[in-house]
DNA sequence: ACAGTGACAACAT
DNA sequence: TATGTTGCCACTG
C-alpha cells in the first residue's frame, strides 16, 4: 500500500477517543493542505482491510468534513454506523449528522509528532 | 501513460 | 442559509 494512505492512517489513529478532526486538517498536518479528498479516499480504503487488526483499529469514524458533519456521501448506514460510534464515545450527533467542532475538535499533532510517527512508518 | 473517480473544501451566487 | 461550480490529488484500471 502507498505510503500516503499509511500517512494517514498514522495520523487517524493518533486522534483521541471522543474527539473528531476534518478532512482538511489531517491534510493539512501531513504537509498537503489541498489533499483532502485524498484523505477521503484514503478512509474509504479501509473497507477492503477489515480483516486486519491493524486497519481494523483505524477510527476513522472521527474524521468528518469542515462542516462538523457525517459525510453525506456515505450510504445511510455507513453514515448511520459512523453516528453510531461517534455516539457510544460521547459526541454527540445530531438529527442531520451534525457534530459540534467547537466541542469536540482534535487540536491535532505539532510537526514534531508528525514527525515521529511518521518516522516510525519509514 | 492517461482519463476517470471520490467519505473534500473554498468560493460564488 | 442553500446550492452549484471549480480546483485538488492519490489511486485505479
Amino acid at each position: 500500500m502507498s505510503n500516503f494512505y499509511e500517512q494517514v492512517y498514522a495520523v487517524v489513529r493518533a486522534i483521541p477517543k471522543g474527539k473528531v478532526t476534518t478532512y482538511g486538517r489531517v491534510a493539512r498536518m501531513l504537509g498537503r493542505p489541498r489533499a483532502s479528498r485524498a484523505v477521503g479516499y484514503a478512509l474509504n480504503g479501509l473497507k477492503d482491510k477489515q480483516h486486519d487488526p491493524a486497519y481494523a483499529a483505524v477510527p476513522w469514524h472521527r474524521v468528518i468534513n469542515a462542516q462538523g458533519r457525517i459525510s453525506a456521501v456515505n450510504r445511510e448506514l455507513s453514515a448511520n454506523r459512523q453516528a453510531q460510534r461517534l455516539l457510544a464515545e460521547g459526541v454527540h450527533v445530531s438529527d442531520g449528522l451534525q457534530i459540534s467542532l467547537k466541542k469536540h475538535i482534535w487540536d491535532g499533532l505539532s510537526i514534531f509528532e508528525i514527525e515521529e510517527i511518521l518516522e516510525n512508518k519509514g
